[in-house]
DNA sequence: CCTTTTTTGTAAAGCGCTTTACTTTTGTCG
DNA sequence: CGACAAAAGTAAAGCGCTTTACAAAAAAGG
């Protein structure tokens, strides 16, 4: 059987709400407060957390929300997460969405009826409504790694994109590359990135070519088809940029079919710098976020705001950083050099 | 404010026993359940879990415990449990011990008090003693891809470790490799793939050479090391399995530097079939695990045992799968073949 | 040594739901 | 149409804890 307040303060000899005192650290006198104490200790009593919060106490759980756990991105972010949540006393309930409206609006409305103390919403959510509805119902909600919704009046962590494509498109400038692929995905940060990509080419005056831009389906199979696909074409890029290490995983096992050396004849970037891109051949230039600090951000931006501390929202946008590795070179085809 | 039972019991003008009886789907007359449920539809009303779990029902949640979420091939497994917990309506719990006892303690009983149903650990163990409490404790649990623990009397599925290392290695043998070198890790399924490794060996009549087992710190670099270490011994291995896909990249990092060839200088194997080794070149012939059914399976057995459904334990061996691709050849130094 | 403060400790209500035991309604049948 | 069984509904206790309002005890002061 279970051992409840009632055996502790039993075996103490002190009525239960004596108990719930010690337990929570107030005005208790020192000899009941041992005695608690020692009962406690005797019966390993460990106080249950929904009882607890029954009466209004937080359940010290979080609800984590993606749209899939397997990807390595994602992963690395929610171990990151994970730790600094353990560190200050909350578990994390996790979701993978797949990017399904219906099934973002089913897990949050789950996790609400356990009563989570908070939301931490990872990556692009599909359906802006599920975050408004959210918003909306004085749940402490994070964005992390997402959209950034400016009509949103919500907590948000996210890296600047934008950056991120001017600094990777910038570094194979600087290389003397003039034409440059970009792979990217339909989710926003993949806007985003093709923005910074276009400023960087402005910047040093170099023409914007539309065909360059493809969308991929988010796939290694799709990118490699991609990348052999504009290698095909009559005036080919001299450097692809993938939106993330996967993607450019594809464009290498593509420019090998073709017998390309990376990075004599090609130049190809990856996104992200997952372990991906630290273990492949050659290891690829990419781009690094903050993601230690980010997370760390974002949940205790959470449990500011779960524990009343703050009450103004904020969005923090982290910079990222350019890793050069082997797998960007001169552009070969530059006369002038 | 958060509507309760006794909202909707009043706007239907019942009690709010009858109102916990339609939930439970419980002898209520037509014309009542109706006027509940128009209720419920109306107030929006979401039953409290706390609330009822707190009466002696399911929390429908999960712990789930792993030593690095981080890991691309438990981020795989995590994502196959969650999805059949999710079908079969429950939660996951996430918690990342590396390995640290102390760590696997803590959040075992952490989740404990937040009365999870059941637990679900995957991989190996630091401390057997953990397990043994837990198992004493009256609460569910699985063992997932673990150890399998002869003495302990606990539901388990496991992927048969001895045939995936035989399998490997009588492969390998059959392209007329000899001299098999294998890098291990400390943990129990190293050396049951190990076991399977010399049996191979012994089946075909080869020589066990202790020298070409190395153990590795688990890492991609310290797997580089021992490659190239292995590659410039005096009587150098034709072939090199790794105890996972991770090690392997290390191998064929090692191989590179050297310049060989892979698979034509030198064959190398993974393990796990993860993302990495689908997407690093070459390829890499690896162990595939029946994942998708192991975690299910898995699931299944946890919920059946919360839900009461069967008393008698069991253990599950699941069978492993070579998955051919192109980094293992023929022995280039054989002269018969 | 008695009154006033302050410190300790307690009883009891309440959190939102389930469940048991019981009462009221309905329906059935002779 | 009255007696009785079955069906429908309810009151109340209880799950394990927090908290408020209050009582008892101890400390302080005159």
């Amino acid at each position: 059987m279970k051992v409840t307040i009632y055996d502790v303060a039993e075996k103490a000899g002190v009525s239960i709400s004596t108990v719930s005192k010690v337990m929570n650290n107030q005005q208790v006198g020192q000899k009941s407060k041992q005695k608690v104490l020692k009962a406690m200790e005797e019966l390993d009593y460990k106080p249950s957390v929904l009882a607890s919060a029954l009466t209004g106490k937080r359940t010290s759980t979080i609800g984590f929300i993606l749209s899939d756990i397997a990807n390595p991105f994602l992963a690395e972010i929610t171990r990151q997460v994970e730790d600094r949540a353990h560190e200050v006393g909350y578990n994390l309930v996790i979701c993978s969405t797949d990017f399904k409206q219906e099934k973002e609006e089913r897990y949050i409305e789950l996790l609400r009826q356990k009563s989570v103390d908070g939301f931490i919403l990872v990556g692009d959510f599909k359906n802006k409504d599920v975050l408004v509805k959210l918003t909306h119902k004085d749940v402490p909600v994070i964005l992390l790694a997402a959209e950034s919704h400016p009509s949103l009046s919500v907590n948000t962590v996210t890296v600047d994109n934008f950056i991120g494509g001017y600094e990777i498109t910038s570094h194979l400038i600087g290389f003397g590359h003039e034409r440059i692929a970009f792979i990217a995905e339909t989710a926003g940060s993949s806007q985003e990135r093709i923005r910074g990509y276009k400023q960087a080419l402005q910047e040093h005056s170099l023409p914007y070519h539309e065909d360059l831009i493809v969308i991929s389906d988010s796939s290694l199979e799709d990118a490699k088809r991609l990348a052999v696909q504009l290698l095909d074409s009559p005036n080919r890029p001299t450097a692809i940029i993938s939106s993330n290490d996967l993607l450019a995983m594809g464009v290498l096992m593509g420019a090998r079919e073709k017998g390309l050396n990376i990075p004599k004849d090609l130049s190809v970037t990856g996104f992200d710098n997952t372990l991906l891109s630290k273990s492949c051949d050659p290891p690829l230039t990419t781009i690094a976020h903050p993601i230690k600090s980010m997370c760390t951000q974002a949940v205790d931006m959470l449990i500011e705001e779960v524990e009343g501390v703050k009450k103004e929202k904020q969005k923090i946008l982290a910079l990222p950083t350019l890793i050069v590795r082997k797998s960007t070179d001169y552009n070969p085809f530059k006369t002038n050099r």
